[in-house]
DNA sequence: CAGTGGTCTAGACCACTGG
DNA sequence: CAGTGGTCTAGACCACTGC
């Protein structure tokens, strides 16, 4: 990397030219998806990363304001810039958009209760593999759990995870943590989950279903299927949810 | 306005200390506000801004990325730095997330068929009133329209809108325009929408909603709650749609 | 070719944190 | 008080647009 030499690739298909940033951006992506830094650590200071990729200083500044703004890096004044993270309290339910009616935040209805009602291995059928980016018949981990909150059951999610990578992971390990699910897998696999895909329907629940969630089978619920990625855009979760919407609903932000 | 003396306000309630570059955001947004430049128009270059203000280029320049961030601004190299409007082919639908389960585009079906079913003045009661910030009993318009793709309705709409800037709007007025609603809103009523929140449940149709829609009461919809904002977090717009989903979904990124 | 935004640098100084 | 990120400046040069 030389800063009089930013590496133009001329013929390409989509950029003719990435600026240096730009170049110091994936670099520094490329560090954290090889685990250099770990979520929750420092990563060096500006000063430090100018002189390793011999650039200024302003460079890295704005590679970084980009991973910033994707939420990969966390910037703090006076302390360091460090790598973002599921396992702070401040953002427990960072991906979970479903909030109480009354103006209460969902942590303020204190932290939900977890049933894990089912934990087991498959072979991918054909939707599943197509989701999650494997072969049909590979090996994958199913779960189902239900969230209640103030005793009330909310939330019914059924949820698949690529065997490979979670390797390992048991229904006592999910029951037995408390915290956020992609906090545990950070630390005990190794797996960030960076951005996160839904697609949101209104559905009827089938009799088991409806069971689980203690409704009557004609109540309509709010289906959320979501397909979370890690670095490089690599899906590595599904989750199919069901939540009930008579007294939460919800919420987005349209910029 | 001076470069080198910020107007520091010590002992303020929140924020002890604005940059200079926050100044300048905040001017550019009243003259955005007051109208010196209308959506779709230049504004002048960074250089004229920042002899304006009496400021570096470099600190115009992080306003403006601020301004462009919040979609209030459109850069584009070359040409110059533009308002941001609703009535843009390329951003149609920039606040409608629904989506034909086939991988197409919105656009992609066409444009949409518009059925205004009415449009009348109304005295605002309670709930309308505190969503759009008026007091009961002041004047709203109140509108219903279906949205229908490729001939089959998938979307049902009412929405109300304080009656005072929207003077002399008609079912006529809105029936005749063809592109976006919120075009129309700001080519003749100086209102543009810059961002919204919805809240989103699963929901049953009334009888009249479901003739309107063509479905079964038994289908469950997807209820759609917005209230749009213009400057200055003022709600101009509150918006009830109820969405087919059994053809289409509702589309959200987490990031 | 002039004018616009986009990149990169170098250096000075400010605000915040922690020891 | 040393070290970090945050702001601001000034100047050089590049990429893109339109005339």
């Amino acid at each position: 990397m030389n800063a009089s030499q930013p590496s133009i690739s001329p013929g390409d298909g989509a950029p003719a030219f990435s600026p240096l940033y730009r170049q110091i951006k994936a670099l520094l992506l490329q560090s954290l998806q090889q685990g250099e830094w770990k979520p929750g650590e420092v990563i060096p200071s500006e000063i430090e990363l100018a002189a390793r990729f011999r650039v200024s200083q302003g460079t890295v500044r704005k590679a970084i304001d980009e991973l910033a703004a994707d939420n990969l890096l966390v910037r703090r004044q006076g302390r360091g810039t460090f790598v973002a993270t599921h396992a702070e309290q401040q953002v427990q339910y960072r991906f979970l958009r479903l909030q109480p009616d009354s103006g209460a935040t969902m942590a303020g209805e204190g932290p939900a209760e977890r049933d894990f009602v089912a934990c087991k291995r498959q072979r991918a059928g054909a939707q599943i593999a197509r989701a999650l980016g494997l072969r049909t018949g590979e090996q994958v981990l199913q779960a189902r759990r239900v969230l209640r909150f103030a005793g009330v059951p909310t939330i019914l999610e059924d949820l698949w995870l690529p065997g490979g990578p979670f390797k390992g992971l048991t229904v006592e390990r999910l029951s037995g943590y408390h915290g956020p699910m992609y906090a545990l897998f950070e630390s005990e696999f190794g797996v960030r989950m960076v951005r996160a895909d839904e697609k949101l329907r209104a559905v009827l629940p089938d009799p088991q279903q409806a069971k689980l969630l203690a409704v009557d089978p004609g109540t309509p619920l709010l289906s959320v299927e979501r397909i979370a990625y890690t670095y490089n855009d690599t899906p590595m979760e599904l989750r199919r949810g069901l939540y009930r919407t008579d007294t939460h609903h919800y919420r987005n932000q349209l910029g």
